[in-house]
DNA sequence: TAATCTCAGTGATTTGAATCAAGAATAACA
DNA sequence: TGTTATTCTTGATTCAAATCACTGAGATTA
């Protein structure tokens, strides 16, 4: 499991082996069961962030007509920013509940500091992770603007494939910003024009 | 125009006036006329981002049907980050160009090191700017996926006016996910509405 | 000043997703 | 194991955006 951060130093920084092991045994990791909320719509979070080494977590958010939203699935190797500059203080606009059992590292606000005071490339490290999450964020948006329902759920099935499987597809449907039944159809569409 | 720099070396780090001077004028800063294109689509960039001053930059790209494709408009204080660690080497997935006169802040990846190493707050700053562009683009995407075209053009009345009167309809129009002709009844049916 | 282009508005028609309304299939639970 | 939820599928209808086709308004240029 460590072994997924380990990558990470190596590939974005040049933090060496003992410290890699001293930044792994520092970091809090935590295991949560399916179906566990680790923050609700509305409350404040202690956590300024996760990153998920195994399993699935479900963002999403009520909105004012009282319709669930999905805004995002994150699975491994993916980070979920919770607290920044600006948000922090302020109440959740998100909802996060594992759709799977999970092992998560948990960032809190008050070590951050002290780690990147102790260890100037992990801050480094998470710089470039940001801004690689930025683009692919950028690119996701560009693609999802230009496309239809149809190519989207094509598009997920091309890039994440596994999703499909892992998650319910009413929650997928949303996740796609259509309603189930369409995301139903679309797939019967699929179907038949493959076989 | 440099105090918009001062100003975010304020919001987020510690640096002292005399570096916060130092660190302004080690930068680059260009101007551009309209109609300017700042990056051609499968071209590869030399500069690691721009960082608006004043003006605005639209980001597009022409899809595999020869559609193009608006998928952001840069403005005011907003960050266009063009490479990163995973896309260093390829070739440019979207053009930029400035659709006005602009004044920008160049960064190109050489001297980023250098700066990065003598001033070391300067990466927190960017690190922290990174957090929130992150932040904003998710939220947005949620947003986006939630809505229907009518919706979203009345997102971008409420969180960006200006950009209404900036851009040409049909520009706007791609980046809404949307034709003309459909922002065009849009915008009547509102007015409608009002009156 | 006329001619050309590009862009915004309008109408008629098509199309695909939303909605409303039931059933079928799974999963969860007692 | 049978019962109750949920989730998924399917059908009929509605509705809003896409598409196609055209007109008019500005801007640009010869």
């Amino acid at each position: 499991m460590i072994n997924i951060l380990s990558k990470y130093m190596s590939d974005f920084t040049l933090i060496n082996e003992d410290e890699q092991r001293a930044i792994s045994e520092s970091l809090q990791i935590d295991e949560y069961k399916k179906g566990k909320c680790l923050l609700r719509q509305g409350e404040l979070s202690a956590v300024k962030c996760y990153f998920v080494l195994k399993g699935c977590v479900r963002q999403f958010f009520i909105d004012e007509s009282g319709k669930e939203v999905t805004s995002n699935f994150f699975t491994e190797e993916q980070a979920i920013p919770i607290i920044n500059e600006q948000t922090q203080g302020d109440l959740s606009k998100y909802s996060l509940v594992c759709v799977e059992d999970c092992i998560l590292v948990v960032g809190d606000i008050v070590s951050e500091k002290t780690m990147f005071d102790k260890y100037p490339q992990l801050e480094t490290m998470i710089r470039k992770m940001m801004e690689i999450n930025l683009g692919e964020m950028q690119e996701q948006f560009g693609e999802f603007i230009n496309s239809s329902p149809e190519e989207r759920y094509e598009s997920v099935l091309r890039k994440r494939p596994q999703l499909i499987d892992r998650v319910p597809q009413h929650q997928l449907a949303s996740y796609l910003g259509i309603t189930p039944e369409s995301l139903s159809r679309i797939k019967k569409r699929i179907n038949k024009n493959k076989s």
